[in-house]
RNA sequence: GGCUAGGUAGCUCAGCUGGUUAGAGCGUGGCACUCAUAAUGCCGAGGUCGUGGGUUCGAGUCCCACCCUAGCCA
């Protein structure tokens, strides 16, 4: 009996590109999804554009357009990023669309009905040149506790504290730069605390990952609060139908677009609603996300569901993040890697093959390491699995471009194709690292195989013609149970190895019986290796660049550079400073006076390392005063343009002595 | 700052409920082979398991503190 299973990733916000975070998580899902449908499951994947919020009004405004234009133009970009990484959706919809909108209004309706949404006035930051409400992270000011300037209305990124825009010092709105004022204005609260209990046996039920319910936990300790789930116009969203001027937050809408999309699909294809979404029993229900979204997808979407009536995802699935050469994807740093990007300069299998390799079924970051990737790719895709093929192939052909009637060794091939069940059951439980590695462990057995068979030795001997098809039938065949296993991470892939073999991997439970006596066709390289100059080109190396770019070339003069008043100094002392995770605090002699200078160099020097040594400083420079003093100078260290190249400080040859004049 | 997770060979990762000489792939050194996209096979070198304490006959595995990385704080 076919299980009936609907799968959604998350929504992709219609104000930007996608990046690797996004195609890490659509094809984790994809994987699973070609998996259940491979093994004869009746799976949905549905997805859509997030398309409302305040983001999306301010860059549409700042474009120029409607922000239906900026949607529908975004919405063009991801189909094709997604389709580029072959992203298998049955539905790609929007929750700007008349199901997302209908559905939103309808939920919404069964909570007031059920009296799970309150009413109260929420004081709020508004600006009255921009005419809005200012949502939090549109306003910047003075952190109330380390005194940081210019962070965000709800969290400081120097010290790390969360706090109310309220307590914010000398905030000023970003959309326009203008001081805003303090409004009251009525919102709508959906009563989260009412799902306490359910939402706890919920959790009890094992629908969550380990890591994920423990991070509940604390949520719960702290107590659930109400969920304000509307904004006022100005917004781009869906107005909330008995308080005009009120418009849905679009978290609230958002989670309702997987129905939405779901809706589409079942116009267009016809499906009991009501099995998908009242019954809990009739079909699964799997939501994979990111591990930051937990929040929504745990508490409030469960709950939201429930008080209206519909059943609750049967599990969700968190991912970790996606970190690049170890640090997290930054802009500043180049390694904000989209998927245009990638796509423009190389094939997706190898990617979808290198994230499939790195997923487990925890909430652990990933790492893209550009030289594992091309390593990784090259050795075992091209290296070890389609050697197989390669190798084999030719024996084949000279003989006849026939396989052989009968395996020379069919408990070998037993081994391979009596593992489909666990190896299912990895990629069903997503360890498809797991599910990576016994695969390539096969393929390790199939290559060692005709290493020890050596048909290129038997085929010397025009009598032994039969062995050696014997042996290249048998490594074909090894070759097809890997690339069955395989094809839900590589769907063209695998296509094309089963034009080579003259068969299909529609079905997971085909490699059953082996492939004798059938034609094959002439073989055709399946995997090029991967150039690693061009995954290299994958970094932007903007961030060099842009250093470069700031130094213009523009010459200076003699005159400028003798400005710069530089000596030699030596490190009396050096000492951590309190409270900061970048700096220390040098005192320097320059002979004839002792400065205070705070260097940010603590990330590449321990105290113990400087005191004593000669640096290079700049003694000229205006004191500047900085939250944990006042630096009366700076000392000269070279740096790459990434975090991770380090910091060096210049120091001068023997015998130079402190006070001494550099030019 | 609080919380959740991670920190194991040059790189990327396995190590289940604590138990003999800590594993794999890649990379690296040597050998073999030549069918295969310099592919493959065999042999070897490489680790005080983030740091410091503790529990135990015995800890990568349990406890405490600290450091680093990522996320969340609605």
């Amino acid at each position: 009996m076919p299980r009936k299973i609907l799968v959604t990733s998350a929504l992709p916000y219609a104000n930007g590109p996608l990046h690797f975070g996004h195609i890490i998580e659509a094809v984790q899902t994809d994987i699973w999804v070609r998996l259940q449908k491979m093994r004869g499951n009746d799976c949905l994947y549905c997805c859509a554009e997030d398309a409302h919020g305040t983001p999306i009004m301010i860059r549409a405004q700042q474009e120029g357009i409607a922000p239906e234009t900026l949607i529908a133009r975004t919405a063009e970009e991801h189909r094709r990023d997604y389709a580029g990484f072959l992203i298998g959706f049955d539905q790609f919809h929007s929750t700007h669309s008349a199901q997302s909108r209908r559905f939103t209004v309808e939920l919404y309706e069964r909570l007031r009905d059920a009296g799970y949404i309150v009413r109260r006035a929420v004081r709020q930051a508004y600006d009255e040149q921009a005419g809005m409400f200012l949502p939090d992270r549109y306003l910047r000011g003075t952190c109330p506790r380390c005194k940081a300037p210019d962070q965000y209305g709800d969290s400081c990124e120097v010290c790390g504290s969360t706090y109310t825009p309220a307590d914010l010092i000398d905030p000023l709105s970003t959309v326009s730069n203008s001081t805003p004022v303090w409004r009251d204005s009525d919102h709508l609260f959906f009563r989260l605390g009412a799902f306490e209990p359910m939402l706890r046996a919920y959790v009890a039920g094992g629908s969550l990952q380990g890591a994920v319910g423990a991070k509940l936990a604390e949520w719960f300790d702290a107590g659930l609060q109400d969920w304000d789930i509307s904004r006022d116009a100005p917004y781009f969203g869906i107005e909330v139908p008995d308080a005009p001027g009120k418009y849905f937050y679009v978290w609230f809408d958002a989670p309702i677009g997987y129905i939405g999309s779901f809706e589409a699909w079942r116009a267009a294809h016809g499906a009991s609603f009501d099995d998908y979404w009242k019954s809990e029993h009739a079909t699964e229900l799997y939501h994979f996300i990111g591990k930051d979204i937990s929040y929504f997808h745990t508490l409030f979407w469960p709950a939201v569901l429930h008080g209206a009536g519909l059943r609750r995802p049967t599990a969700v699935y968190a991912h970790g993040f996606l970190t690049i050469n170890g640090a997290k994807m930054s802009k500043s740093r180049g390694t904000f890697i989209t998927a245009q990007r990638y796509l423009e300069r190389l094939p997706p299998e190898p990617l979808r093959y290198y994230f499939a390799a790195k997923l487990g079924s925890g909430i652990e970051d990933i790492d893209f390491s550009l030289d594992d990737f091309v390593a990784r790719a090259n050795s075992d895709l091209v290296g070890k699995l389609v050697n197989i093929a390669s190798r084999c192939a030719p024996f084949i052909e000279r003989g006849g471009g026939r396989l052989a009637a009968a395996l020379p060794d069919p408990a070998l091939y037993q081994q391979f194709a009596s593992q489909r069940e666990r190896i299912a059951q990895l990629f069903e439980t997503r360890e498809y690292s797991s599910a990576i590695r016994e695969i390539m462990e096969l393929a390790d057995r199939a290559n060692r195989y005709v290493d020890q068979h050596k048909p290129w030795a038997l085929a010397k001997d025009p009598g032994r013609a039969g062995d050696v098809r014997a042996i290249a039938t048998e490594g074909l065949n090894l070759f097809r149970v890997l690339m069955s296993y395989l094809a839900p991470v590589l769907p063209q892939m695998s296509q094309a190895a089963a034009a080579f073999l003259g068969t299909d991997f529609r079905a997971w439970d085909a490699v059953a019986t082996p492939l004798l006596d059938a034609p094959i066709a002439p073989y055709k390289p399946l995997a090029t290796r991967l150039d690693p100059k061009a995954v290299a080109s994958l970094i932007e190396p903007a961030a060099a660049a842009a250093a470069v770019a700031a130094a213009p070339d523009a010459t200076v003069g003699i005159d400028d550079f003798s400005k710069l008043d530089l000596r030699i100094a030596r490190v009396a002392n050096a000492e951590l400073v309190e409270g900061s995770d970048k700096l220390l605090r040098l005192t320097l002699d320059l002979g004839t006076e002792q400065r205070t200078v705070l260097s940010g160099i603590r990330a590449a020097y321990r105290p113990e390392q400087l005191t004593g040594r000669l640096v290079v400083m700049i003694a000229n420079l205006a004191p500047r005063k900085m939250r944990f003093g006042v630096s009366q100078g700076m000392v000269l260290s070279a740096s790459g343009a990434a975090d991770g190249d380090g910091i060096f400080l210049l120091s001068a040859d023997a015998g130079v002595r402190p006070g001494m004049k550099v030019s």
